[in-house]
DNA sequence: TGTACATCAGTGAACGCGCGTTCACTGATGTAC
DNA sequence: TGTACATCAGTGAACGCGCGTTCACTGATGTAC
């Protein structure tokens, strides 16, 4: 749509940027407008000529970060279904991506504002915490299809909810940046993905020997 | 040690246990000394009198917390031993126990300090940061020195790094806690601690059929 | 048993600073005629 | 092609309020003699 984005748009991007590299770091509240336009080299007139308040930007921030979360899944998959036609295989080499992706991530991956806003709920308003839910319910659907379709051809060795599976995804993905982060180790969460992949193979592959 | 607390033990208990609920629920920033000290029914003097500054309240929070989740896994992991001699089943006992705990919280369990920290670190000394360092690495310890026991017994059926089976369990609950605030439904981390046991199972336990 | 002093657990008023928000104004760019 | 006007993307100064922190003082309880 948007070709060449405009002066304005530049700069309300450049706004969304620091404030969301800053609030990973030390939360909401503790980012301040005042450092955020100074980095942005504007003054804090310009920031609410882009935001009528400091609760549109995390508005903003929470809607752009669940778009970029789900292309990257789309992406991901969509490259896994090119190296297998197999839903389990593909799903594998998905959540080898995945693991691979985030230890990629220079000075650790950023984090998640979902989780920052899930620990900070009184600081938003309905809509962001529905926004929330409903993107934490997409996410549901999008891998219970996928492990629904892997069961068609692999009964699983346990009986499992399906949902909940599709819940692991992002329970090991959230876990797993909270837990990286209180142990200082971005890699951590590698290792905790391949596990969950080391999980899924168990649950669907039958025992080859 | 402290039979019978005294005035100021108790006023100071009382204003730990108003602070946890209100940092769970809206973050540390967003938590006022004054909102604080009116639930206690003291002056802001006296919160002054019992703690130098807000972060010295934010310290001892998390202190209490890492003792108070200590002794929870000790209790359920004891009850658990209780119940079966055999390594892997007294786990699988235990997460079954940490699900039913995490289940029968009265609106909602209440999330974890330590993840709040995590996700707010500026505002935290580096004192405050290594403590929590160490208690991940505490919790790592203990289900590292479990499993082990468990795969002397029951050689895993896939290769699996012990240690980043040790770190699942947390992450499981930090990861469930996020997301299940994130959807407002505080019964999905019970699914998904049930489902780690079902993933622990399936590691060590031979085929039965 | 009564008195003097010390410590404990606060009160209550004041302060100052940072932060979010407002608002009148402005230079540059775009559009109509 | 030049002029008039409108919109865009800000500037810069001011405001006020809440919040963390300080401090002099105080009533109740404990301890020494």
């Amino acid at each position: 749509m948007t070709k060449a984005a405009g002066r304005g748009e530049q700069t309300r991007t450049r706004i969304m940027d620091i404030a969301q590299d800053a609030i990973l770091v030390k939360g909401f509240d503790a980012t301040s407008i005042e450092e955020i336009v100074a980095e942005a080299e504007i003054t804090k007139g310009g920031f609410f000529y882009h935001f009528p308040d400091k609760n549109a930007l995390a508005r903003a921030l929470i809607e752009r970060h669940i778009e970029v979360e789900d292309r990257i899944f789309d992406d991901l998959w969509a490259r896994a279904r090119e190296l297998s036609d197999d839903p389990l295989h593909a799903t594998l080499i998905g959540l080898r991506l995945l693991a691979e992706m985030l230890g990629d991530m220079p000075n650790g991956h950023p984090g998640c504002i979902v989780a920052t806003a899930a620990y900070q709920e009184r600081l938003f308003d309905a809509e962001v915490r529905e926004m929330n839910r409903r993107a934490v319910l997409g996410w549901r659907a999008r891998f219970r299809a996928i492990f629904e379709e892997i069961a068609r051809s692999y009964p699983p060795r346990e009986p499992v909810d399906l949902d909940a599976l599709a819940d692991m995804v992002n329970t090991v993905v959230e876990g797993g940046l909270v837990m990286s982060r209180a142990l200082g180790e971005p890699k951590m969460i590698v290792g905790q993905i391949l596990l969950l992949r080391t999980f899924v193979k168990l649950v669907f592959l039958p025992p080859s020997h």
